[in-house]
DNA sequence: ACCGCGATGCACT
DNA sequence: GTGCATCGCGGTG
């Protein structure tokens, strides 16, 4: 079990470090595959502008959920980081299914398992992840987050579906997995 | 393969 | 009123 401890520490460490984590809630889920970094100075970043209700969790303390509706549709799930008091999260975008993949299965509606979690709206959908989890814990139940075995080999490049500051490369993934939201170039 | 678009909430100008 | 840290579907090459 990884403690809060692991996102004490700047986005831009976490965010490669996540590869390769299980990521569970109430048991289902499975290993990240894909994260972005989000930090304080970012004009893409919801901390960007300051504090508001939506992004309050982002200036607490590391290690908490903060969830976000995204398009009026979709949940979206990070992991709050934080060096010297900076609001930082890592956006979680894609995971490879390994535990209560017939519950992935039912609750999104007979995709291909390739495509269960390749996305953070997705994957939202999949471990049932909404409002409710926004400023969890994420070393308590539901959340569960287990180390990574081995060293993954990570690859890197610019962030999805963005505006503003897409061309830095703190977009993340493991090399050659087959449940990307999108491949790396 | 790519492109367009509708669904829908809400923070912010 | 505008613009998203999106997704899935339906159209066209």
């Amino acid at each position: 079990m990884l403690g809060r401890d692991f996102f004490a520490r700047s986005v831009h460490e976490v965010a490669p470090d996540l590869i390769g984590v299980t990521l569970l809630v109430d048991g289902v889920g499975g290993t990240i595959v894909e994260v972005e970094a989000y930090d304080q100075e970012d004009p893409a970043s919801h901390a960007f502008r300051g504090p508001t209700p939506r992004n309050a969790v982002m200036f607490g303390a590391p290690g908490f959920a903060y969830v976000y509706r995204s398009y009026g549709i979709h949940w979206c799930l990070n992991a709050v980081c934080d060096v010297e008091g900076r609001a930082e999260a890592a956006l979680v975008r894609a995971l490879a299914p390994t535990h209560g993949v017939e519950e992935m299965r039912a609750r999104r509606g007979g995709v291909p398992d390739r495509a269960l979690c390749s996305g953070p709206g997705k994957l939202c959908r999949a471990l049932a992840i909404t409002r409710e989890h926004d400023g969890l814990p994420l070393d308590e139940p539901p959340f569960a987050l287990l180390e990574r075995a081995s060293e993954p080999e990570i690859v890197t490049g610019p962030r999805i579906g963005i505006t503003r500051a897409a061309e830095r490369p703190w977009r993340y993934g493991l090399a050659g997995s087959p449940f990307l939201s999108r491949p790396f170039r």
